[in-house]
DNA sequence: ACCCAGGCGTTCT
DNA sequence: AGAACGCATGGG
């Protein structure tokens, strides 16, 4: 019998403790950490934010107007620079046009029509939408990635459907409560980091000694 | 010399 | 709806 999301959230809590997700100095820089870590590990992406800060550049104003080849400078670091510098010019420009640059505005917003407007800018997809969501302005949005769905699957829980159908899942496990998704997604990335690294599976981990298919991977 | 990292967009079937 | 591919740096 698999475990449940809450036994879940439990076992992790046990075995890592509280996580203090998501690192930053503000809410722009959170969301700036989320477009430059995707498939990219954190320690790069730390340089990247730090080149930002040395530059000027860790502002939607800053980024929004910066020179091009700047910004690209700033940013080598965490990989896929020709992108991301893009993707952080279409973020800052939305937050420059439609919220005076003032990202405490967004919080205003209800948040299923800010995440339609969010992932409608280039370079936002589901996951990075929902960590801007969650992480930046505290919003209950679920964040999937794929050391959830790996965990899940480790497990023997249902790792099957969309992102959505994922993502509903955990939040109708627990109860529309930022500050346990954010903690719970904390959690799943920290295990991940730690057990799951060069294994689709980790049945010698502390979590999952209740995994039903462990000993047959 | 590989393999991977806190994805996304495009382009297929 | 789902799979394949390019994007690019830095550490193991």
């Amino acid at each position: 019998m698999p475990m449940t999301i809450p036994q879940l959230f439990a076992a992790l809590r046990k075995a890592y403790g509280p996580t203090h997700w998501w690192p930053g100095d503000s809410s722009f820089e959170i969301m700036v950490g989320a477009i430059l870590t995707q498939n990219t590990s954190w320690r790069n992406v730390e340089k990247a934010i730090a080149d930002l800060k040395k530059a000027g550049l860790m502002s939607p104003a800053a980024i929004a107007s910066a020179n091009l080849w700047e910004l690209q400078r700033a940013v080598r670091s965490s990989g896929f620079y020709r992108q991301k510098s893009r993707y952080l010019r279409a973020l800052s420009r939305y937050i420059v046009d439609h919220y005076s640059g003032d990202v405490g505005q967004m919080k205003r917003r209800r948040m299923h029509e800010l995440r339609d407007e969010l992932v409608d800018i280039p370079g936002i997809g589901d996951e990075t939408a929902d960590e801007i969501l969650l992480y930046a302005l505290g919003m209950p949005s679920f964040v999937v990635d794929s050391y959830t769905r790996r965990l899940l699957k480790c497990l023997g829980m249902d790792h099957r459907g969309t992102y959505s159908e994922i993502q509903s899942r955990f939040e109708d496990a627990l109860g529309n409560d930022a500050k346990a998704f954010g903690e719970l997604h904390a959690l799943i990335v920290t295990h991940g980091k730690a057990v799951c690294r060069k294994s689709p599976h980790c049945c010698s981990c502390p979590i999952a000694r209740r995994c039903p298919s462990r000993g047959e991977h």
